[in-house]
DNA sequence: GTTTTCATGTCCGAAAACGGCGAGACATTC
DNA sequence: GAATGTCTCGCCGTTTTCGGACATGAAAAC
């Protein structure tokens, strides 16, 4: 149960995904993990419509560095534990990092399941996992290419060197 | 999301379940398929209340011998072929019998595969799964033991002798 | 410094096991 | 010959099990 559009940004094309009254997905083209929705009933369409301008319009101001909160509803479609960790990584502020280990451990889980978690986020850029990073700083990876989360991560004034995050053991931060 | 009350029939006590606009559930206590229904909002305490009092009424009217066609709404949970196979049981009219092996055809499936969804029917009596018999007229199995299935029967006119339906090969019938 | 080795939790796909059956093949009775 | 009984095998949807694959990290070995 699905609309889509599709939406320009600098990292290249993504894909939204709203299921009539938030955002279920967000897709840069391409990636590996991307789960395709079925049934669409016609009424949702318009709702569906607002939400994607609304979006959009967040992603290009996020881009001009003018947003640093994004306020679309999201809803994303996960088990349980992805739910978690999304959740988790939703609280990681504008500017601010944090690693897998740390987010195993505020959620009693290993590193090595949150990072298969947040491959599968559905909603790049919303729940802003490229400021997910390895635990010596590495980048590891990104749905939208290492090359992307450098890119977002310098946008939000975070320094990327050698592949890694400037300041050291990066901490967790709840947004402002 | 369910309530759910017990409720004593001459078969031994049952529990029956809702969702809060529908019967979800109708079991004997202790049989093999049980499933625990969780999540329960308040709100719907009242809708079901309402619901349990008409179930149970027809019940006792259905074991009086005064009911042969309950209206109470039912909305059983399991898998698409499930309710595909329920709903097929649900068409056998009062006092009538069908097989295994004529769902299957009908269905364009195989006697174990009914058989197994038979076997899950969440909705004893209600779905009157006790009148579905072996190819031979055998009874073969029920949620509330082959004793109920045969008194059942029985009280809808059906003889049963050794074991099995006395009409040889037993009829598919819409229900009146 | 590196590199290797291992432990880890979760999810996914494939494969196997399991039924509230039935039909056909035989053997065994009258 | 029937009429009965036992056996085997096919049937097909579900459930269970198992084996990998991972956006990791910590410790041990060079």
């Amino acid at each position: 149960m699905s609309d889509w559009m599709k939406c320009s940004t600098p990292l290249g094309e993504m894909l939204l995904a709203s299921d009539g009254s938030a955002l279920c997905g967000a897709w840069f083209l391409g990636q590996k993990y991307f789960p395709l929705l079925a049934g669409w009933t016609e009424q949702k369409k318009e709702q569906s419509d607002a939400l994607f301008k609304k979006a959009a319009s967040e992603l290009q101001r996020y881009f001009g560095g003018q947003l640093r909160c994004f306020t679309v509803p999201l809803r994303p479609q996960g088990t349980p534990f992805q739910q978690k960790v999304w959740a988790c990584i939703a609280e990681i502020g504008y500017g601010r990092t944090s690693t897998y280990g740390q987010l195993a451990e505020a959620l009693g889980s290993s590193p090595r399941a949150v990072g298969a978690a947040t491959g599968r986020n559905p909603l790049s850029l919303f729940i802003p996992c490229h400021r997910v990073v390895g635990s010596e700083g590495f980048l590891t990876g990104y749905a939208g290419g290492l090359k992307g989360k450098k890119a977002l991560l310098k946008l939000e004034g975070i320094q990327v060197k050698d592949g890694r995050t400037a300041e050291s053991p990066p901490l967790v931060q709840p947004s402002i």
